[in-house]
DNA sequence: TAAAAATACTCCATAGGTATTTTAT
DNA sequence: ATAAAATACCTATGGAGTATTTTTA
C-alpha cells in the first residue's frame, strides 16, 4: 500500500537530505546521530510511502534517482517550512514587529 | 525546553487544522479516528514544541490564540506541500509528461 | 577483499486508547 | 447539570540500536 497512514515524521525529510549531500547511508548516519540501518529503515519508510526507489548503488555512492531528485526538492522545502515557522511563531509571542516575511519556499 | 528533538509528524499539523475547523477536541478526534485525549496530546506536543499556547476555551468553543493562528497558516501549507509531493512524484514514475507545476504553496 | 547497505534480531519510548476527574457555563 | 478538556494510567507498536550477512566494485 502506497500513501497510507504511516506517521510522516519531519525526521525522515532531514535524513533524507543527509543521504543526498553525502551519497552514503553511514556518513548520513554519522552526521545525525544515527546508525546506518536506522537511516536505511528511514529511507525505505519514504520509499514505501511514496511508492518509489529514491537511491540507488553507483559504485561506492548513493545517488538518487530521477523521482527521488524531485522528492528531494520537496523535503528541502518542507524542512525549510516548518524551521521558519518556529521562526515566524516564537517572534509573535514577543512584543517585537517584524518588518518583511520570511519567504524560503521557492515560487515558480 | 522548545524546539528540541521531538519527533514532529506531520499528523500533527492534520490534527491542529482539523481542532480549527471545529474549534473542538471531541469533534476534531471524531472526524480524525482519535480519541478526544489523543487530541490533546496532540496538541500538546505542538504546544512543547513551540513553546506557545495555541488554543484557549472561549465558551464552549476553543479557539486559536494569536500565535496558534500563524501556526494554523504553516500547518495549512505543510500539509498541502506533502500532498503535492505525492502527487508530483508519483507522476514521475509514470511516463506521462507534466505541464505545468502544483504550486499549493502560497507566495507574497 | 574492503567498504557499505541489507537483514535479523532486541529493547524501550511513546502514540494512542480507556476511564475518570476537573472545569466552565 | 451538561458538555468538553485535562489528567492518570495502560498497552502495543515501531523507531533506533547492535550484530551479522550480503553485495559490489
Amino acid at each position: 500500500m502506497i500513501g497510507g497512514r504511516a506517521r510522516m515524521d519531519l525526521t525522515l525529510y532531514k535524513t533524507l537530505l543527509k543521504v543526498a549531500k553525502w551519497q552514503n547511508y553511514t556518513k548520513a548516519g554519522e552526521s545525525l546521530g544515527y546508525a546506518q540501518s536506522s537511516v536505511t529503515s528511514q529511507i525505505h519508510k519514504l520509499e514505501m510511502e511514496y511508492g518509489i526507489e529514491i537511491f540507488e548503488r553507483v559504485g561506492k555512492k548513493m545517488s538518487q534517482t530521477p523521482a527521488g531528485d524531485i522528492l528531494l526538492r520537496y523535503a528541502s522545502k518542507l524542512v525549510k517550512l516548518v524551521e521558519e515557522s518556529k521562526i515566524t511563531v516564537a517572534g509573535q509571542t514577543t512584543g517585537s514587529f517584524i518588518i518583511g516575511t520570511h519567504e524560503t519556499t521557492m515560487c515558480s
